[in-house]
RNA sequence: GGAUGGAUUCCCGAGUGGCCAAAGGGGACAGACUGUAAAUCUGCUGCAAAUUGCUUCGGUGGUUCGAAUCCACCUCCAUCCA
């Protein structure tokens, strides 16, 4: 079977992708899918530096704007959409190029990893919840010693998130998520790929990070936040749990200051850029893009990386 | 000029004679992650030849077997009185 070709381009948020993303499109006839779990929304523009129309230069973008709000998105439903969307692309002869920053989506798709399809149980996930919120997430951890005990030990007692998900697992396909997983990372990839990390030296980025998050707010975020608002979203809502959403809504809420919201923005956007480093750090296959060796020289960066997809057969 | 309060490890801040390299929080750094992932969670943070040794709690000197903690003087900061 002939491996489709795909090129990721990802870093951590704010290093640049959207730009170098639009040229690298121009000059190889590709279209952008977006690997973002907060552009799939609609009116959340401002805060997930949401690429603009003008920007895009005729370049298609897919998975962007396709989602209202109070809708629920996940990986599964990213994996589906981002497949149709690779395969359309590829059956009009284009490239298809993976642009954004949730190290999991990418990885969901490069690997076309199976979630084993079940049913969303929510009586028992919220039965779940309750069982850590009152008798403590340790009486939940040693049920799940019970059914995985490899989970459990993988799994720190106190990231309830991950325990109930494993019991989730566990009640609905009658498996350990832990055989499933392993069975899962042994996977190659899907595709004929090109996996460009584009990355900075930590100081520079969060400068960029800081000067980012300023101008949302000047250019509008708190009214984007609050127009949400009135639309009736609230932070239940999974698209309110991105940064700068949660935060301006705290704040909109008397719950803080705007002042304290900005600063808790910045920090917590730096957090995750960390946490996005180690994620592609851990990744295999992934071909580095330190702006700084290229002194940030786009030019440069777009030859390198056509060197390396010529070296794929991309 | 006088009175009072304060100065603690990168920051905030607890500690008021031994159990203190010093609570707690923040930041920084590192890591995990397979249907909420911009989420969720973990570790680590004086130095070193590291189950021990060395240097830290504004400065200097002193009391004591022993001081971040007590005393004296000095420096700086805050508030109040002139």
């Amino acid at each position: 079977m002939e491996f489709k070709p795909l090129v990721v381009l990802t870093g951590p948020t704010a290093v640049g992708k959207t730009n170098l993303s639009i040229r690298l499109a121009k000059e190889t006839g590709g279209e952008i899918i977006s690997a973002d779990s907060m552009q799939v929304y609609r009116h959340m523009d401002i805060g997930s530096a949401k690429i603009r129309p003008e920007q895009m230069q005729s370049v298609p973008h897919h998975l962007i704007d396709v989602l209202e709000p109070w809708e629920d998105f996940n990986v599964v439903t990213f994996q589906k959409l981002c497949k149709d969307a690779i395969n359309e692309i590829c059956e009009s002869g284009r490239l298809p190029i993976l642009t954004g920053g949730t190290g999991f989506y990418i990885q969901a798709a490069l690997y076309d990893i199976d979630f084993t399809e079940n049913e969303e149980n929510r009586p028992y996930r919220k039965e779940l919840e309750e069982i850590a919120a009152n008798a403590g997430p340790a009486v939940l951890h040693e049920m799940l010693r019970k059914a995985d005990p490899d989970s459990a030990e993988a799994i720190h007692a106190n990231n309830v998130k991950r325990v109930i998900r494993a019991l989730e697992f566990y009640r609905e396909t009658g498996k350990r998520i832990s055989e499933h997983n392993a069975v899962e990372r042994e996977k190659q990839a899907a595709y004929r790929f090109c996996y460009f990390v584009l990355t900075q030296n930590r100081q520079t980025l969060y400068e960029r990070i800081d000067s980012r998050v300023d101008a949302m707010i000047s250019d509008g975020l708190v009214e984007e936040v609050n127009a949400l608002r009135e639309m009736g979203l609230h932070r239940g809502n999974g698209s309110m749990q991105g940064l700068g959403y949660k935060e301006i809504l705290a704040y909109l809420e008397g719950e803080t200051s705007l002042d304290e919201a900005v600063y808790r923005i910045k920090r917590d956007t730096r957090h995750f850029a960390k946490r996005q480093l180690t994620w592609f750090r851990r990744e295999k296959d992934v071909i580095w893009i330190d702006k700084d060796r290229f002194s940030g020289d786009e030019e440069q960066i777009l030859a390198f990386m056509k060197t390396k997809m010529k070296e794929k057969g991309i």
